[in-house]
DNA sequence: GTCTATAGAATGATAGAC
DNA sequence: GTCTATCATTCTATAGAC
């Protein structure tokens, strides 16, 4: 039925991310301004080269999202969608060590089909704020770290937890592997951050 | 007397990264820019930011600095030349494992200390395209690649690699580790460093 | 080394027509 | 859903006085 809220784990129903619909105007605009912000940043972005790249004028971006800041929350939102999914089916069978496992690769599989705006996602400043500001993203975010943690607090699995969280995050953005292809990336990938655990 | 050039290290002396002498004002300047660069990205900090966190006007910005990108520039030259020295310390005594390990050590020490800037340096756009398109910067930059990999290029060495460097530059600009102390970071950064070589 | 004052372009955002 | 036209503000950058 709904989803399960234990002491473990996920985060009550009001709580979720929730899957916004948009239309085709809306994807549009989406789509160039993801490509836009993974080059240049969110505050490098400015709405005149959204427009210009989806060809139209400011105005009709604007008529489809109120403000800039409205454009940055509905990437985040698909982008951190798509995460909770892979967070979901990780959790899926509880417990023991497989959980993990299984999150990492799901995380894995994310990165590296999303290189191009994992840099964007996890660093730019402005996103990195909205993440810390925003309710949903701070209970999203801490169920993410919680399982990565599995429990403990110390600084040592804190260290441990954050390597491999920004490990993966950072190889796929690293220019040493730009010209890897996905598979070849994601498998050694997997086997060293198997390594790590 | 003057540097080694062999196929295997160091630069010459041309190409490497020459240190600057800055006036008191200068370092004023660079002083606050850094941190607000760290916190807005470069992107999202104007000259009137700067202006305003030294006390001056921007009118006095632009004595000393002719532009926004020198002002970049000069920061990244800072940064990068301290990186440079790391790397000579490390490939002093040459050879062997031990310049690895020396250069980890050095490495971890540098982005542990300057965790604020790091994110910046590592990941901002407009400093990551800087990167890549100016001379000296592709050439140290490769210099310190070539230090990390040790001769391979193989996938398995580039994704590995790539991974000892994000792990470190992830781990310092983490949030999970924000209120450890500079020295338990170090220490379990090392320990986990080794473990990943 | 810093100031006032300003130029000229670009920014985010809105009103109203089609 | 997109347009033209416009607003107030901010941006980088410069000229010239002290």
């Amino acid at each position: 039925m709904s989803s399960r809220s234990t002491a473990t784990g996920s985060a009550a129903d009001a709580d979720r991310l929730a899957p916004a619909v948009h239309s085709a105007a809306q994807t549009r605009i989406l789509t160039a301004a993801r490509e836009l912000f993974a080059e240049h940043g969110v505050s490098g972005t400015s709405l005149q080269m959204i427009a210009d790249s989806v060809g139209v004028t400011k105005a009709a971006v604007y008529h489809q999202f109120k403000t800039k800041e409205a454009i940055v929350v509905a990437l985040v939102d698909m982008e951190l969608g798509q995460l909770q999914l892979a967070l979901d089916a990780a959790q899926e069978g509880r417990g023991g060590p497989d959980e993990l496992v299984a999150l990492m690769t799901q995380v894995i599989d994310l990165a590296v089909s999303r290189r191009r705006m994992v840099r964007t996602l996890l660093y730019d400043p402005v996103i990195v704020r909205l993440l810390a500001e925003h309710r949903p993203y701070q209970v999203f975010m801490r169920r993410l770290f919680g399982a990565l943690l599995g429990g403990a607090t110390d600084p040592k699995a804190r260290v441990r937890a954050a390597m491999v969280a920004s490990a993966i995050g950072g190889v796929v953005t690293h220019p040493l592997v730009a010209a890897l292809d996905d598979s070849t990336l994601r498998a050694e990938l997997i086997d060293l951050a198997q390594r790590l655990m």
